[in-house]
DNA sequence: TATTATATGCAATCTAATTGCAAATGAGAA
DNA sequence: TTCTCATTTGCAATTAGATTGCATATAATA
């Protein structure tokens, strides 16, 4: 793991826990977005309230972002450094419709919409759904 | 209303019962996506399982699609005649954060953004979230 | 009008998210 | 190092929204 959690942690100015250290090591180990479900299989003994509560805090710190896709759990993913410089940004996720896996795709970015006339837009997500290249 | 919800039901080869006319006509007045709650707000006397089911229906025969916006329950609005021709469609919807109202704009076209290699892309969701102009 | 598949209403269930509260713990002060 | 106190945790309970089972009612067609 090249990103050491404790120390992003510490950087984010959220107090150190085991819980929270494991939680966010779990997802710099990911190459998708995990629901809490997918956590609580990955670390059996620990209570879903802490990972839920874990996920609103680094959520607050601008540590993980949420997305919706097909699922019907919510799933959160790291945010990229570009997240945490603007909140504001462009998120294009990929959620395979076979293994339901979503990836976060930070870096391809995405040219926005012409909007209505006075509608004014904060936050783009976009979702595309299709066939990840391990279920091809 | 311009368009007969009635006729419209038998367009889709979807059985004609005065729920589904009510439930149909509630979108083609509605400038912006209806979640249950929503319809059930305006029939007060239609029971929830009965609109969900002929969301179910409606959503199945082309009719509505889903949208997952940042509130909580999942809103339905009426397909376009381009949704209706191709289930593979580009889905812009604004979200206001502050009337909670999500408007589909399907007039509004985006280009499609670049994917890693081998992922295949079906169907694209933009969720777009900001201030709309009831809101300014 | 009779028949039959489909739709409905009601109550119950399911799933995921969310909260309350007392006990445990982390981090800075002394 | 130990003390102090705000924060975090674990457990149980609750909420919200979605979804289902089943007996009855109804639409479409013969």
């Amino acid at each position: 793991m090249k990103i050491n959690a404790q120390q992003l942690l510490k950087e984010k100015n959220i107090r150190i826990t085991a819980n929270r250290i494991l939680i966010l090591e779990s997802f710099l180990k990911s190459s998708y977005s995990l629901s809490i479900a997918d956590i609580e299989e990955s670390l059996p003994w620990a209570d879903r309230a802490t990972i839920f509560r874990t996920l609103m805090t680094f959520k607050e710190k601008a540590l993980l972002h949420t997305i919706k896709d097909d699922d019907k759990a919510l799933k959160y993913a790291l945010c990229s450094d570009a997240c945490q410089v603007n909140h504001h940004h462009i998120h294009p996720h990929f959620h395979c419709d076979i293994c339901s896996k979503t990836y976060c795709l930070t870096q391809y970015e995405f040219p926005t919409p012409d909007l209505p006339e006075n509608f004014k837009a904060s936050n783009y997500s976009l979702i595309i759904n299709g066939i990840c290249s391990n279920c091809q």
